[in-house]
DNA sequence: ACGCATAATATGTCTATACATTATTTCGAA
DNA sequence: TTCGAAATAATGTATAGACATATTATGCGT
């Protein structure tokens, strides 16, 4: 392992292990230069690391110390759809149910920048693995941002699949709560109303512009999300 | 903004804009020292943070080559109940129901790790926010890898609370899905059985040891994850 | 043609140094 | 005493060079 690995492995472990508590100080870049009998360079790879993963907190002059709540945050894991299921060993398909170009109705309580954004694509439609569905999703797409998606064809491909393909985001937001499924499409799930669904809503933006939300409900016990933190 | 900012900044650019896809080979170092006219440790900083952040993959003598899949992964926030319930201005009470001591049973459904770490401390208890029941939650704490946690008192502090305070994970994954409310506690958060609640699975690790498992199960509404991934 | 040794290439690590930037501390003048 | 300027201590950025290491390309001998 290279030098500067191992120090910062050595002082992440200090501060996972509890030795170092958030607020503590770390030793300066001198001390520890002295103590590894290295470059100043080295040492600063190191603590520049854990910096930039959140566990320290630098500053010039005042030096560095240990960050407040070492680790409230994890990385999620947002697997495609389609690539989940044939993970599983299934046939992925969506089933297109309905597709119109509109304005924003106050019913559909989209947030103002993509209420404003102008004229937007709405597509609703049901994923399925093997023909049984899997999860509903209500999709508005900012037609000013992404204005070759008229042309595309959902009835083979989701649309969250082709504006992958055809724009990428440059900013994410998801939320994820738990919801009882609507009257309106839980008959589409094979569902009661109210039974217990995933819902996911997703926005995307692309710079300043809104490219997407899409409000997705997974039937409860078909699809999960892990997040993970800690060594690979 | 710093060189190596800048350099990293237009790169990512590049990427996140498509103009350059997976598998494309991005200049070598002494191109791109040749292009903005400066030294190889400035662009190889800018590359190796791309590469950390896995946008980037480099092999010696390959070369530098944007990596598959833009990157899936998001940072998921995972807020500390008491004080994002505190946040919203309401008063947090965790309500104990349950504590006793024993080995696992097949009904708990734990995994191997904790199933075979010997005697566990089991907990259950409810999350209330002004006093209105929030969340259920299952926990089971292996004695073997906090002894001292049978002077625990929680009538006023969550076994989350504790356990974050008296022995840090270093290694977490947590699975979120939806469920309906099991007839066994849904009564304890005024829900009929079978209403939507989110469900989150966590289980952590302290370097091999596994230290706890607990099943939290939030009434739909009352509680949300929000996961990020972008320009701050 | 084939396999293997060797050269070339690109990244990985590290040093020693220099100057910039930002807080903090110290100290002097009003 | 208090305000403000200057010294100081820490990190931030960057250079130029050196050697290490992994991988691909080349060419030689059989």
């Amino acid at each position: 392992m290279a030098l500067h690995d191992r120090i910062r492995t050595e002082i992440e472990g200090q501060i996972l292990s509890g030795a170092l508590k958030p607020g503590d100080k770390v030793p300066s870049e001198h001390e520890l230069m002295a103590h590894y009998g290295c470059s100043r360079m080295t040492v600063s790879k190191a603590l520049t690391a854990l910096s930039g993963a959140g566990l320290l907190q630098r500053r010039k002059r005042a030096g560095t110390v240990v960050a407040p709540r070492p680790t409230e945050t994890m990385v999620l894991d947002v697997p495609d759809l389609a690539v989940e299921i044939a993970r599983r060993g299934q046939a992925y398909r969506f089933r297109l149910i309905a597709r119109e170009v509109r304005k924003a109705r106050p019913e559909d309580a989209l947030d103002d920048g993509l209420a404003r954004a102008g004229p937007l694509l709405f597509v609703r439609g049901v994923h399925c693995a093997d023909d049984v569905p899997i999860a509903h999703e209500a999709r508005y797409i900012s037609l000013a941002a992404v204005p070759e998606i008229v042309e595309a064809d959902f009835t083979r491909e989701s649309p969250g699949s082709w504006l992958l393909r055809h724009i990428p985001w440059t900013e994410a937001e998801n939320r994820i709560g738990a919801v009882g499924a609507d009257a309106a499409w839980a008959p589409l799930l094979n569902l009661e109303p109210g039974a217990a669904c995933l819902s996911i809503e997703r926005k995307t933006w692309r710079g300043e512009a809104r490219i997407t939300l899409v409000r997705q409900s997974f039937v409860a016990g078909s699809f999960e999300l892990v997040a993970r933190f800690g060594a690979a």
